[in-house]
DNA sequence: TTACATGATTCTCG
DNA sequence: CGAGAATCATGTAA
């Protein structure tokens, strides 16, 4: 896409068309030479006086005319300019030049004839949609980003203020820019070059034979030549832009694992929303946010996690535990600090036991663990019909009565579930007796029941599993 | 190097 | 259109 290559180019064309003109040049001359078409020519002697039959008479004049062509190189440039200036003011010139611009026209014509007409090259058409689609050709600013977005809306990621996209933004502005300075670096150059040609031209048509048809048609020349010039830094851009896009996409196909922060945020909401694993969209806008990833990551990341979990729950117990455990110690400081901060407001108001629930959860961290786990166990019985209600239920339950004395009844797990599976069955109308193993089977209780009916196979949560307690959890 | 973990994509289905 | 399921492709730990 170099300036020089399109001078070079132009020039090779302007060169060839010269050849061309020079040949018929000569063609010409000796047509007319031949057939005396030319009356009086210009440096021709005029003929000798006889009807053009005499065949001899012919070759000694075109071998005197050779010898003149062949000899002026010897001549001094006075001398030369003189016998210029001498044909210019011929009195038959004008004649002469006239027959054989109309000569040169028609053989011209019959030449080029064929490529005069110039239909619109539908793969220029098609690199000129697709710059402006690309957003680099057209307006200024939005064309890029919205076919930015575009691609980031084809590969299934959103159009967020992502590193990719921005990048890709910046990448596809530069490419603009360069396309932008060479079209008008080729436009400025074709110009100059026509401007130049033409001048000459008027020039020489002084003493060739040059209609200004011809000059058009010449310049014609000229500009197709540097369209299709044109064309190819067209279609360099398109390549560019396609790369661009293809790397743009591949970097977003690339998988980078979520910072252990974000993993954990999304984890804690999955396990405290573990009966009802759907965050909506706003719930998910807040977990992008606070993850630092998009909106379809938060969405790729509950789909995989749900299917995941589904497929192999017996291998998410202990995250699930952890989870719950950290939610709840958590939401326990949390109503701690709630406290403080409401007796702080409200230093007359007598202890209400929330300091006693939060000395609760001062254990060691094994028996936090279970006593957390039947905390939320209690809790959660009463919270299946309010699915999605967020974290806050934690908080909730620790200050839940039941929930603690559930977890002083339990002196191990076993105790702690049986106890819970108790007050499960009777705060939200679980059958106990439902199966063998089945710890709980939520009967139309969430919204969305279909995910623990289809998720919690009996096999898996036991009753000596502990950890299936979080599959009761969550909502409020 | 290998096995597993995990984010992303694609296809199907309701 | 969203969810589930299968699959791909890459990251990571052993």
């Amino acid at each position: 896409m170099s300036f020089s290559i399109c001078v070079a180019q132009c020039t090779d064309s302007l060169a060839a068309t010269m050849d061309d003109q020079a040949r018929i040049m000569q063609s010409i001359g000796g047509v007319s030479l031949a057939g005396h078409s030319v009356q009086g020519g210009m440096a021709l002697p005029p003929p000798h006086g006889h009807d053009g039959t005499d065949g001899d008479g012919r070759k000694q004049d075109i071998g005197d005319i050779l010898h003149q062509i062949m000899t002026i190189t010897d001549q001094s440039l006075d001398e030369a300019q003189a016998k210029k200036h001498g044909l210019n003011c011929h009195r038959m010139k004008p004649a002469l030049f006239s027959v054989l611009c109309e000569i040169k026209e028609k053989t011209g014509l019959s030449i080029r004839g064929a490529q005069e007409e110039d239909p619109p090259d539908p793969q220029l058409m098609r690199l000129d949609n697709m710059l402006l689609a690309e957003g680099v050709a057209g307006p200024e600013k939005g064309g890029g980003s919205a076919a930015a977005a575009a691609a980031a809306a084809a590969s299934g990621g959103a159009a967020d203020n992502s590193i990719e996209h921005s990048d890709y933004r910046a990448k596809l502005t530069q490419i603009r820019q360069i396309y932008h300075t060479e079209l008008e670096k080729y436009e400025q150059a074709c110009n100059e070059f026509t401007t130049h040609v033409m001048n000459l031209l008027r020039e020489q048509s002084r003493t060739r034979p040059i209609s200004p048809k011809e000059i058009e048609r010449m310049v014609g020349i000229i500009h197709r030549k540097f369209s299709s010039i044109q064309m190819q830094l067209k279609q360099s851009t398109c390549e560019a832009v396609m790369i661009l896009r293809s790397r743009f996409l591949d970097a977003r196909r690339k998988r980078r694992n979520f910072s252990k922060q974000a993993t954990e945020i999304l984890n804690e909401y999955f396990y405290s929303h573990l009966s009802n694993p759907y965050p909506s969209e706003e719930a998910k806008e807040e977990l992008a946010k606070k993850c630092s990833i998009t909106v379809s990551q938060v969405s790729n990341w509950f789909g995989n996690k749900r299917i995941r979990y589904k497929k192999n729950i017996g291998k998410f117990q202990e995250e699930a535990n952890l989870y719950a455990a950290k939610t709840a110690v958590n939401a326990a400081h949390a109503a701690a600090a709630a406290v403080q901060n409401s007796q702080a407001n409200s230093p007359t108001t007598p202890n209400s036991g929330f300091q006693m629930k939060d000395e609760e959860f001062q254990l060691d961290s094994a028996e936090s663990k279970n006593t957390l786990l039947s905390n939320m166990f209690t809790g959660s019985s009463g919270s299946f019909n309010l699915p999605n209600s967020g974290d806050m239920f934690l908080s909730m339950q620790s200050l839940n009565g039941d929930s603690y004395q559930g977890a002083q009844v339990g002196a191990n797990v076993q105790s702690q579930v049986d106890t819970l599976r108790h007050v499960i069955s009777q705060t939200a109308g679980y059958n106990d007796a439902l199966g063998g193993n089945t710890m709980y089977s939520p009967h139309g209780l969430s919204a969305n029941g279909g995910w623990q009916d289809a998720t919690t196979p009996s096999s898996v949560i036991s009753p000596t599993e502990g950890p299936g307690s979080v599959h009761s959890d969550t909502s409020n």
